[in-house]
RNA sequence: GGCGUCGUGGCCGAGUGGCUAGGCAGGGGCCUGCAAAGCCCCCUACUCCGGUUCGAAUCCGGACGACGCCU
């Protein structure tokens, strides 16, 4: 790595303890936790979604945690833009940002920053979103190719969404995704990091999902789940997509056992988890640190603490070469 | 001991002579603003041994096993 890192971070799979792992490397060096989660990050959702409660966020500050509504539309490039503000605050207070988070793609809109979008007209981009629902899937490739012929290349199968969000910019911006991915300027400069991703067995995650899905549910789950559609918030809503809010509704009211609900959760955790290690794989950069996520948090911590001093010892290289 | 029913991949489960059922579980992979999302690929089995047939998971005989009933 050639610029002294301005973030300290930890990705991993989910239930890796990358909470508690990374509120204790804030101690050690008195950093500020910034959540890269993208459920985590709406309000209502902090038992469901395992988000760092008061016995974390009580003694080091968070940042992404639990400050949107239901609802609100959040996204990889919103992550990005707040958080570049959320670093910044904290270096100015001379405090170390951790950003710690199981959405590798948000991560990556940090350290790898997306093209500057231009913006797109609401009324036209919610009409043609309506349209794209009620088009069956070849319909919407047939349009891909047409407007973007090269897109293929790097989805050999266009899906419904992604489909649509390169129509969504063919139509909308006269330029197609191609063009924006190869030509428009990145909205930032990459935020260089010093990255940790947490590595685990199969058999312990598969352990530790169970455990924490019936800790959750003893945590009160369905009150949350209640209060949620008392808000509003019913099984229709964008936030009860998230892992097990389904079936916890299907729980509160009677559907399934609490066992069924538990093996669901467990086997949709699971499998989340599983699309999260191939991300881990393949999509980070090649510096990153790979350990196996320990049963003692402190040693690693202090490790983590260690390296980072080293590195912020280091003279910093002039800026702009 | 006799009679009957059945024996399909890790599990469930269709198939009654030729043409990869399917589902679940498991594994691998994709990814530039929905990412706890969306999507792709892999896992080709018929209890065993003979026989009939150009060809058998499918028909016939036997063995073994399971279940049921009878003695």
């Amino acid at each position: 790595m050639s610029l002294r890192p301005r973030i300290l971070v930890i990705l991993g799979p989910t239930a890796t303890g990358k909470t508690g792992l990374a509120t204790e490397v804030a101690r050690l060096v008195d950093g500020e936790i910034i959540s890269a989660d993208s459920r985590q990050a709406y309000r209502g959702l902090e038992i469901g979604t395992a988000a760092p409660g008061p016995e974390h966020r009580l003694s080091i500050p968070h940042h992404g945690v639990a400050f949107l509504e239901p609802g609100e539309r959040y996204g990889a490039g919103r992550f990005a833009r707040m958080c570049r503000g959320w670093v910044s605050d904290i270096e100015s207070r001379g405090r170390v940002p951790i950003v710690a988070g199981g959405t590798g793609f948000f991560m990556r809109a940090l350290t790898r920053p997306v093209f500057r979008e231009p913006e797109l007209d609401a009324g036209r981009r919610s009409s043609l979103e309506a349209w794209l629902a009620s088009q069956p899937i070849a319909e919407v490739r047939r349009w891909t190719d047409r407007l973007d012929p090269d897109l293929r290349s790097r989805l050999p199968v266009v899906d419904r969404q992604r489909g649509g969000r390169a129509l969504e910019l063919a139509l909308l911006t006269g330029r197609n995704l191609t063009w924006w991915q190869g030509h428009a300027p990145p909205e930032a400069e990459p935020m260089p990091a010093r990255t940790w991703v947490l590595e685990i067995d199969a058999e312990t995650l598969r352990q530790r999902i169970e455990e924490r899905t019936r800790r959750q549910l003893d945590a009160g789950w369905l009150d949350e789940v209640e209060a949620l559609a008392a808000g509003g918030h019913g099984p229709g809503s964008p936030a009860m997509t998230s892992i097990g809010y389904r079936e916890v509704w299907r729980l509160a009211s009677g559907e399934i056992s609490r066992e069924a609900a538990v093996a669901a959760i467990v086997r949709d955790t699971w499998r989340y988890a599983r699309r999260q290690r191939t991300w881990l794989r393949h999509q980070v950069a090649d510096d990153a640190i790979r350990v196996d996520a320990p049963e003692d948090v402190r040693a690693l911590a202090e490790t983590i603490a260690a390296d980072w001093r080293r590195l912020a010892d280091r003279s910093e290289p002039p800026r702009g070469l």
